[in-house]
DNA sequence: AATTACAGTGAAAATTTTTTTCATTTTTCA
DNA sequence: TGAAAAATGAAAAAAATTTTCACTGTAATT
């Protein structure tokens, strides 16, 4: 009976996130919403429509596809984003300020990202990936560029507990190790917009051998969370000095280490030992 | 035009305050609405009627009297006082929790991390930083198990404005390459305890070539910042999860960050160039 | 006690807004 | 290139809202 219970706030991070992945006409009042919460309150469909020059079916159809059952439910979900004083006190970074200034601005952009993300953290999403990394016989990670970064940082940290990971930065290393995938083996394909065309063979090609995907980008409705089995969502503002990708780095981090804590409280018994192991291992290395 | 902006929330304790002077038939209407708010943002002003056996006209005036337009706008208000931001208990993480609560919990102490590194940060140290890294010829960056995520992520951030930057994982190849630096070299050592010995050769084969060594760790009077030049330092509490270790990269990835967006600053001129180079570089990729 | 005035109420009409449908246009992919 | 799919907006249908108005009961006045 609560299964339809409304979510309030989350309205924005969560248009952020997929704006990419919408249409034109949608795209454009998604545009406008992003840049005048405020004023959409007040706005009835039709006028919103005439605003943004489009039909009210596109606007309702994008209430939609942000998960709300049409425009009202949108509005109010709105409001509870308007409420937050956090959202709007967004500092960009100034060529004068001294270096713990900027330290502060970036600090608090990071945390707005990862509060952004939790709004639109999808469970359901999150406890099935949990699931398929804690039984998987083998997990790939790849991810390019920036996101090799976390493919290599999801290595170390599942290798922790004695499961056989590897990353892959190097395209025909992913496309090499994904024909050879079979099913009960896991892929984790990270990457921020979720278009990279290496990666999207890649993810092809794992499929066809019977492995799941798990995904995590920033960008929803992307070529690759259509493809991918599960897909993890980490949003983040851009800001003058930090670009987009930048601030996600860091929430996809945090997402890893969501999904890390995830299989540890799954696996309890079985991890402990490999864990002990390793640490002794590293401490022989110190002074 | 915008004289009658929209005040969001502050719904709930309006209509506790007027609540005596209503009349009787309104009296059940705010009553029903004060003991369930969250359900009455599901209702519409017909079923709201319904349910309070009142008349939708009776409701409607209600609204009017709280000083709203009509009982949409009252809606949106009532949303505003129901939106509770982040009610995150910064405990730790328990076998029970849905991976929701989890994820709560771990951002929030990435978070917190975040607040006492910035308590911390030196400033001067940062300053000092920054000056070496701009002016650098040359920048290796060493850091292995978890900390390679790190120097590789430093490799992939100062690559973008042009810089000779590489990272380095294997022991062999960070000794090497410090053997082969020069004064105006700059090498950026990364660990989390700061006890590693295989860096902390590293760092003085790259001392004696002459280059100038950054240190970013989590221990203050560690083995690696006495060596080094200048020390940046992320705390991170240990948690049962969480290791110590875990929570330092998140830290240690900020501060590069800062680290980042004040070489940036430092040389907004002659870096323009080469960033947009590498956004076409990288589109071209893209689906 | 009867009359009047009037705030309170709700049924129903009028209006506005939202939602659905469908034909047209545009895009995509083979 | 041409067939299929997706996107779009006009307009119809449905739903929600706001407004109107007549009725009720109460209180004040004569």
């Amino acid at each position: 009976m609560d299964s339809e219970e409304q979510r309030i706030g989350g309205c924005l991070p969560r248009i952020r996130s997929v704006v990419t992945g919408l249409t034109k006409a949608e795209q454009k009042v998604a545009e406008y919403i992003l840049a005048n919460p405020a004023k959409v309150i007040n706005l009835s469909i039709t006028e919103l429509a005439e605003t943004t020059g489009g039909a009210e079916a596109t606007i309702f159809r994008l209430c939609q596809k942000l998960g709300y059952k049409g425009y009202q439910r949108f509005k109010i979900a709105l409001a509870g984003d308007l409420y937050t004083p956090a959202e709007s006190v967004c500092k960009e970074v100034d060529p004068g300020d001294s270096l713990s200034v900027v330290a502060g601005k970036v600090f608090q952009s990071i945390n707005e990202g990862l509060q952004d993300t939790l709004k639109i953290i999808n469970q359901a999403a999150l406890e099935q990936a949990v699931d398929l990394l804690a039984a998987a016989r083998r997990i790939d990670a790849y991810g390019s560029g920036g996101s090799a970064v976390i493919a290599n940082d999801i290595e170390h940290r599942f290798m922790r507990f004695g499961m056989p990971v590897r990353s892959y930065a190097d395209p025909h290393m992913q496309i090499s190790s994904a024909a050879l995938m079979e099913p009960e083996d896991v892929v984790i394909a990270i990457s921020h917009t979720g278009s990279n065309r290496d990666l999207l063979d890649s993810v092809k090609m794992a499929k066809a051998s019977g492995a799941k995907v798990i995904a995590i980008t920033s960008h929803m409705k992307s070529p690759l969370s259509k493809l991918a089995d599960i897909s993890l969502y980490g949003t983040a503002k851009e800001t003058e000095y930090r670009s987009e990708a930048m601030a996600s780095r860091l929430v996809h981090l945090a997402i890893v280490d969501v999904l890390y804590v995830g299989v540890v409280l799954r696996m309890q018994d079985r991890i402990g030992d490999n864990m002990e192991k390793i640490r002794q291992a590293i401490a022989v290395r110190r002074v």
